[in-house]
DNA sequence: AATGAATGAGCATTCATTCAT
DNA sequence: CATGAATGAATGCTCATTCAT
C-alpha cells in the first residue's frame, strides 16, 4: 500500500516523524492545558516529551506554532462529525444526544487539545487563527442548521433564536469539557445525558410550562 | 462620620490612595483580561495607569497580588446578592431571571474583573485561592439550594440534579459573559433573558414533552 | 542657562542619561571594531560598560539598534567639516592635505566607531540605513565637488574620473585608517602626509612624466 | 600521470571528491562575503551546496576550518603571480599595471574569497593565520621589491617610502576590489587603468608639479 | 507618592557539532 | 556519501522586582 513514487526508506523516516510529531502536540497539548500559553515553557514541552530544549525545535517552528497546531489538532474530525450527525434521519433528541456526545467525548481522548483550544487560542496572533476560525464558524453553522431543521420539523419551539441557542450548547459543553478535564472522576455518559437534557427540557416540570404559552 | 483616632490628612490621603487603589485594580483587571495573566506585564498594568513601572508597587505587593486582588474584587457583593434573590419570596422563574440578571449584568459593570477571575484564578498558586475558593462555593451552594426550594415547591422537575444544574447555569453564564466583554453590541438584557428562558424551559416544544414523561 | 520649561531634576537626569549613553555607544563600537557584529554578544558589552547584560536595554532597544547608533556616531560632524574644507580659500594641496587629516585623525578620536562604520554597517537592514547612507553619499559628494575645482582652477589634471578618485581617496584613508586603529605606534601625521602626497604627485618622478602626457 | 600506489577506482573517488571540495569552498566564500563569518551558518553553506546540514562536516572539520581554507584559497597563486610580475623585464608602468591587474582580476574570478580573505581572515585564531600571514607578508615584500627597484632605476620619486606605498596600492585594490564584488556592472579594466594611473601619476598637473621640488 | 536606574533570573530561539544508519 | 535526528551551550531579549532619591 506505499505510494510508488517515494524511496521506502523516506516514507519510513516521514512515519517516524509523523509519529514522533503527534507525541510533540500532544505533550504540548498537556502543558498549555496545565500552564496556559504565557505560562508555559519550551522548557516544560520538552521534558515532557523527554527531550532537550533546542530539539524541540525540531517538530516545531516556534512556541506560537506549538499553540496552532494544538489547536487544529484539537479540531480536527470535529466538523466532519457533526455532518454526520446533522446529515443522518433520526429524531431531535438523539440528534441533540449525539451532538453532545461527540463534542464532549472528545475532551476525553483529546482532552487537552481541545481545552488549549478553548482557552488559549486567542492568544494567537490573527493570523494563525484563520483556518481555526473557520473550522469553529462551520461548527456552529452546522449546530444552528440542525436547530433550524427542528423548528421546521414541529419539535423545537420556533420562538427560539438558533443562534443564540447554539452558542449557549457550546458555552455548556465546554464548561463541562472543562470539568471532564480537570476531575477524572467525572463521568462522561451521566455527563452527557444530563447536558442533553437540560438542553432539551430545561428545568421546570412540563405542566408548570402552561404559564410559559400565551 | 470621620472616625476620631486619626488626623484628617491622614485620612484624606488614605481616602485618595483607596482611590487610586481601585484604579489600578481595574487598570490591572483591563490588562489580565486582554492578555492572560501571564502574557501581561506590570509595564502593560502601569502604562494603562499613566504611571511609571516601578510605581506599581506603590499599589501591588507583586503581580500575584494583583491578580488576586482583582479575582476578588470581580467576586465582590456576589454572594450577598444571591442570598438576597434566595430569600425574597417570588415565583422560581423570577428567582432565575434575576440570577442571571445579578451574574450578567456584573460582566458589563466589572466586566474585566469578572472575566479575570473566571479565565486566570487557576494561575494563583492555591494558598492565594482561599478566599476566593470559599467565595465560589458559597455561591454555588446558594444556587443549589435555590433549586432545590424549586424542586420542594412542586416547581422544578424532581428528576433533576441540583448540583450539575447549578453548575451548568454557571457555564452558561460565563459562556456569555464572556462574549458580552468581547462584544459591546451585544445587547445585556436579551441575552439576560435567553439564558433564564434556555434554562427554565429548554428548547422542546411543551407537548412535545410527553414523550420524556414516563 | 538652564532651559525654563523643565525642571531642574529631569535636566540633571537627562544629562545624567545621555551621559552614560555615549559610554554605552563608545564600548558598543570598541567591542563591535575588535570582534564584528555578529562575533559581539551584549554581554561583552555590558562587561566593557560594568553592568549586566539585561541593563544594556537601558540604553540600546537591541544590539541592532546598538550598531545603528555606533555607525552614525562615527559619522557624526564627518560631512560638516567635509563643507567647510570645501569652503574655504586655500591652495587645492591644503585642501587635500585637510580632507585627508579630517579623515584619519577621526580614527585616533572616534576610532571605533569609525572602523564599525566602514567594516560593519552592511549588517544593518537597509531600512537601518538611511541616515548612514545620504550621509556618505553627502560626504563622498561634497569630496567630488573640491576635486571638480580643482579641476576648474586648472590644478587637477582634466583627464581624471573625479568619482573615482573620491572613491579612491576615501579607499586609501579607510585602509589607513583600519591600520591607525591596530596599530596604535603608526604616527598620525606622517602617515596623513604621505596619504596625500600620493594622492596629489603619485609614485613617478614628475620628469618621467612627459611620457604620460600627449 | 596516475600515482601507482592507489586503486583507479579510488583515485577516481578522491577526484570527485577534490570536486566537490570545491564547490564546498566556493559556497562557503560566497556566503561568508555575503554574511560575514559569524553572521553566516553551516545552514547557509549547506543550502548553497544544495546538501543537508549534517553532509557538510564531510567536507569542512568545522566552520572555522572552512574559513580558513576559504581565505588561503582566496590567496592561491597570488604570490607567485607577483614573483613572475617582479622578474620580468618591462618598464616601471607596465609592472604596476600588471599587479594591479593580477590584484583585482583575482576579485572577479575568485571574488568571494578574496572578500573573505580581506574582510573576515582577523576572526580566524591565529595558530590558524600562519599560513594566511605568510603568504600576505611575502605579497607585500615583493610589491615593496618593485617599487625599491622603480627607485633604483630612476623612474620613482626617491623619497617616497616603499613600506608605506605598497600598503596604499593593497588598501586601494582592496577597497576597488570590493566595488568590484559588489558592483557587477563595475568596468574591471576601467578600474585597473584608473587604479595605476591614480598611483602612478596623482592628481596634480604635472605642470603644477614645479612646486613640489624643492 | 513617584521615578529612574539597575538587576538577575528566566525564556525562546539559534546553531555548530555529533552520530547511528 | 549523505542524512535525519538530536544535543547542549550560547545568545538576545524580557520582565518582575528593588531601591535610592
Amino acid at each position: 500500500m506505499q505510494s510508488a513514487d517515494k524511496p521506502i526508506t523516506l516514507q519510513i523516516a516521514n512515519r517516524k516523524y509523523a509519529r514522533k510529531k503527534i507525541v510533540a502536540i500532544e505533550a504540548a497539548a498537556l502543558v498549555f492545558a496545565e500552564k496556559g500559553f504565557h505560562g508555559a515553557t519550551t522548557q516544560d514541552i520538552a521534558s515532557e516529551m523527554g527531550i532537550q530544549q533546542g530539539s524541540l525545535y525540531y517538530y516545531f517552528k516556534s512556541k506560537e506554532q506549538a499553540l496552532q497546531e494544538v489547536c487544529e489538532y484539537g479540531f480536527e474530525n470535529y466538523v466532519e462529525r457533526m455532518q454526520k450527525i446533522g446529515s443522518k434521519e433520526q429524531p431531535f433528541e438523539a440528534k441533540m444526544l449525539a451532538i453532545v456526545t461527540s463534542h464532549l467525548s472528545n475532551y476525553r481522548s483529546k482532552n487537552n487539545a481541545m481545552k488549549v483550544h478553548n482557552d488559549q487560542r486567542l492568544y494567537l496572533p490573527v493570523e494563525r487563527r484563520a483556518l481555526i476560525k473557520k473550522l469553529g464558524s462551520e461548527y456552529r453553522e452546522l449546530l444552528e442548521g440542525v436547530l433550524k431543521e427542528g423548528i421546521d420539523e414541529g419539535v423545537l419551539r420556533p420562538d427560539i433564536d438558533t443562534h443564540f441557542i447554539a452558542y449557549s450548547i457550546i458555552g455548556i459543553c465546554n464548561s463541562w469539557g472543562g470539568n471532564l478535564v480537570r476531575d477524572d472522576a467525572l463521568d462522561l455518559f451521566e455527563t452527557i445525558e444530563q447536558c442533553s437534557d437540560l438542553i432539551l427540557y430545561g428545568t421546570l416540570i412540563p405542566t408548570k410550562r402552561n404559564k410559559h404559552e400565551k
